[in-house]
DNA sequence: TAGATTGTTAATCGATTAACAATC
DNA sequence: TAGATTGTTAATCGATTAACAATC
């Protein structure tokens, strides 16, 4: 009871935005070094790693409640353990897919979801063409049956793979079934009640840093050679 | 001349990252609402379609050198071709693809990239079940060609879509090859030179938020519910 | 003109980094 | 023990937000 209560108040305390954006690197990084059965690991060897501060990563790793010692470092599973946990990775979370195109279809023959908490159980589309078509042993279903499966199977999260144009209305669809969380991979802005969580995939946001900082680099290049 | 040193000195100061982050949300806003034939839009407006703070949106606006109109706001297409420049989205940049995989067929399929300036010219994999086969218009190459085929054709991005035990040595071949930016769709972090550009996608990173706030909300709501 | 909106300088906030004591 | 490493408190840094004068 007071052990419940403390973990209560433990998950109050919002987890910093960039710190728990680093918590998934870190579960990839300490993964990979399980399998070369190492059971320790320093925040130094992360930090290495990732490129990141040692100091940052200690600060990161105190919030999963997970104790160090010194001279050796953090015991790796205990840290998976702890991080997947505060992810809800050791759950499997059941998700619909809205918008079988070609990203919608990569979405669904990636199988590796699984291991991070997200099994996408069902695909909808309103395209008659596709409707009724398999992928990856999953049949793209008629939008209109998306509410009813949604209330029926207490889905909580929606993905949408759909154009542009059509995300809102999907969006809105989304809501008024009861879906919570909705992964965006559209590029446009969803407007959904403050109570919805909506997190966006922003390829183009991260397309734009590259092409951008790429120019940068090459004008700079032709710059210090025209100086010669 | 004197034009041309000022633009130098302009492009000298980095903009910030969160703001270059913006960008594309606000291009895509933008593109939007032009075929809707508003010509000019506020920061105003512009913070709430986004759900931003307008004093935000005019701070990052101002990066741009576009200067808007007092009650009037800004023209939307010098918005548009400003920002497209900065992310060089108004050149065609062309680009080769290692690891033809579901997530790289996607990418193949998804023509709208050629709109963010980004062209794939090329897929490479050393898969001999893939090798050979044509994935949207796009033939699959052996990896051995990549080195050749980079030089010939002076391609400077490289996108791995290959799964996390390939990437490091793609990152690699690519870095030797000559490519001076990789858009990185695998969850590792990759280690390369310095002076080489490295973009994470960081698809697993966006799913954590997304499965910890939602499982933070749940927990939230049935602790409410016991309490009653 | 009055009022909406821009653009800039200053204040705040929160994350990162530094400093250092505690520990095995 | 000596030294590497943890964990915490304080300092720094940079982005966001506030305040307000300038402008059409």
């Amino acid at each position: 009871m007071l052990e419940n209560e403390s973990n209560i108040e433990k998950e109050i305390k919002m987890i910093p935005e960039p710190t728990l954006r680093r918590f998934p690197q870190y579960i990839h990084l300490l993964k990979r070094l399980r399998k070369e059965s190492t059971q320790y690991i320093s925040s130094t060897t992360i930090a290495d790693e990732l490129e990141l501060d040692s100091i940052q990563v200690r600060k990161d790793l105190a919030i999963t409640g997970v104790v160090g010692k010194p001279k050796l470092g953090f015991d790796i599973d205990e840290l998976i353990s702890a991080l997947s946990n505060i992810l809800n990775w050791d759950n499997s979370t059941d998700a619909f897919l809205v918008g079988a195109g070609s990203l919608g279809s990569a979405l669904l023959g990636y199988k590796n979801f699984n291991q991070y908490g997200l099994n996408i159980v069902a695909a909808f589309d309103n395209d008659p063409n596709k409707i009724g078509k398999t992928i990856s042993g999953i049949e793209v279903l008629p939008l209109e049956k998306f509410g009813n499966m949604v209330e029926r199977m207490k889905v909580h999260i929606g993905i949408i793979t759909a154009p542009p144009e059509a995300a809102q209305k999907i969006a809105e669809v989304m809501v008024q079934s009861g879906i919570q969380a909705i992964w965006n991979f559209s590029s446009i802005h969803l407007k959904v009640p403050f109570n919805i969580i909506v997190e966006d995939a922003l390829l183009t946001q991260s397309l734009g840093v590259l092409t951008h900082t790429l120019s940068e680099k090459l004008k700079k290049e032709i710059a210090v050679l025209e100086k010669q």
